[in-house]
DNA sequence: CTGATATTGAGATGCAGTATCAATATAAGA
DNA sequence: TCTTATATTGATACTGCATCTCAATATCAG
């Protein structure tokens, strides 16, 4: 059999394997679960979320695979960490996307990406004085998205 | 004795005192000790660091009540949780100091501040465009500071 | 198929932070 | 100063989340 490494699909879970395949990791059931989960999870699934559902779901599913692929799709640039501002965090699915950042509502929880190319310009520049070297960034508006902040209105006037 | 609510002091320790009044909070010697190192500690003290330093230090202190003092610090605005990226965090002083964000060394956790109008600007009408009601932000670059990035090079060349 | 080996899940363990609660420190008023 | 109500404290138990350990199992190249 031959393997094919050069070609790269826009299914991501074929991407997958494919990564898997060259990493010379094996592609079990479980991940393809994990993988599956976020595909088709809409936001922020907390680890506990994707533990208990898959769990449910389908089989018996451990808690430290679901750490351990998260981690594998984490620092493979399928899934990223979201913070929540108060500690608890969510995975979301990412692929192939291009960089963004984030508001993130308090209240619900809502997640709406934005980027900026001045901004990451401007960072670009604030590093370079500074004769530091950036790896990654994370830039974050926590409050409330509309719906939320109409709520938090009735609420005061009530 | 009379008490003058009105007087702001510069002085960080006058103030908390004031603060601590005002909510009718004790002044016990625990918060002033955490306050003290916090003034004089030169950046992100982890809780752990702080609890382990004023327990030998000066006398028996609870974590619960480091933990405490940290919380109201925080909620006060005297004192700021900065994160490491990789999960820790340290606390940093902040009396009256203008808002900030953050260049944070992945090597030794040294943080540089920077302060950008035109990223503030552009930062706020995004959050327009989206109706979304920002409460607090943070924009946290991560990478190596000067010092580490070359002792990263002559770590890979040798 | 088979066998070498990567992966798994149960459960133990680690760790940061929180809740409980009897003992203590604080501070207002006498 | 002393008294007294009450806010605060620290030891301890506990929680939630994440990681570690390791024998059992699944994967996949040959
Ligand atoms: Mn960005
Ligand atoms: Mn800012
Ligand atoms: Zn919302
Ligand atoms: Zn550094």
């Amino acid at each position: 059999m031959q393997y094919q490494y050069k070609i790269v699909s826009s299914d991501p879970k074929l991407v997958f394997l494919q990564l898997l395949e060259t990493k010379g990791l094996k592609a079990t059931k479980q991940r393809q679960l994990v993988l599956d989960y976020l595909l088709n999870s809409k936001k922020h699934a907390s680890p506990e979320d994707i533990y208990r559902d898959l769990c449910k779901k389908d089989r018996s599913i451990g808690r430290a695979t679901v750490f351990r692929t998260l981690h594998l799709l984490e620092e493979s640039g399928f899934a990223e960490k979201i913070s929540f501002g108060d500690g608890r965090h969510g995975y979301e699915f990412k692929f192939g996307r291009p960089h963004h950042d984030h508001m993130i509502c308090v209240e619900c929880n809502t997640v709406i990406e934005f980027i900026n190319d001045t901004i990451e310009r401007i960072q670009h520049k604030l590093a370079q004085t500074h004769k530091f070297s950036p790896l990654w960034h994370r830039h974050e508006i926590f409050g409330r998205c509309h719906e939320c902040s109409l709520k938090k209105d009735l609420g005061t006037k009530s």
